[in-house]
DNA sequence: TTGCGTGCAAACGCTTTGCATATTA
DNA sequence: TAATATGCAAAGCGTTTGCACGCAA
């Protein structure tokens, strides 16, 4: 079981920081969230462009800026952003959760040695159609999931 | 999150006991493992039919008969069998593993509900092409995971 | 004032580890 | 005898929960 101690850092080299909170807070609006100081924070970092963090990574760069958060708000806002569809929780690894902030159709690459995601757009793969659910159940997610690993591991 | 209390029963209604012994003793030989009387009882439990248990409902299994297994045996014994290829790790929620005992290629529906695994058979499903694996890696293994959930959720 | 959000620390549950004992080859 | 396997309890680690405080409607 790998274990990634990859140093966490908020490159994003994007819109200034004002104009992404701005953005951040739009989103958490329409999805019906109270747009707390800390929750536009975790949004403007995870909403910013498509990525995988865990909890542990965004806590991790929440440490970085100003404001402070504690791990109990992470885990929390992370789990109501996902019940809103903010983000998707993606469920690889056995040891956290992946918060994926692409919330259209797609799938992964799992590097199960650097424990990292990769998106694999939905139309790169076609699943030809699977059997009915079990009777009384619908589907909710489909999710395809490709483990690599190095050559000759 | 579902917690599942679903009480387990080593219902296998198959051979007598001492046979399976002897077939599950034969099974970890010709994987390379030596076939102490905690082995012999967990491979006699899992293989014998396809299944999906977490390590806990195997432990629940054990105590109900005469040889006594501990906690640390369990999961050391799951996780040499999943590396030997005798049984394959299903990760589909974040709170436990599932062990599957059909080695053959094929997929999951993943009753989220009742944290209850089900085979799909991989000819059911077909996966067109995906993109290569990321430069330098190879494909370990593909995943299908179909989560459904009651009518209305 | 009523409710919701937050921080903190403690609790939780699954899994792993350390070490002494027992078993296997 | 040398190496491996087991049991037990404790430690780890990600995650959740309980509760008091703070803030907004």
């Amino acid at each position: 079981m790998p274990i990634d101690s990859q140093p966490c850092s908020d490159d994003s080299a994007g819109p200034a920081p004002a104009a992404e909170r701005v953005r951040a807070a739009r989103i958490l609006d329409a999805a019906g969230i109270t747009p707390t100081p800390q929750r536009v924070e975790i949004a403007r970092i995870l909403l910013a462009r498509p990525q995988h963090l865990s909890a542990e990574q965004v806590l991790c760069i929440l440490k970085q800026g100003e404001l402070s958060v504690s791990k109990a708000t992470v885990y929390n806002t992370l789990g109501l952003f996902a019940k809103r569809g903010l983000v998707r929780e993606v469920i690889v690894d056995p040891s956290k959760v992946f918060y994926d902030s692409n919330c259209s159709e797609h799938h992964h690459f799992y590097d199960v040695e650097s424990c990292t995601l990769t998106d694999i757009d939905a139309g790169d793969v076609d699943i030809g159609g699977f059997p009915d659910a079990p009777e009384g159940k619908v589907v909710d997610r489909v999710d395809v999931i490709v483990r690599v690993r190095s050559r000759q591991g």
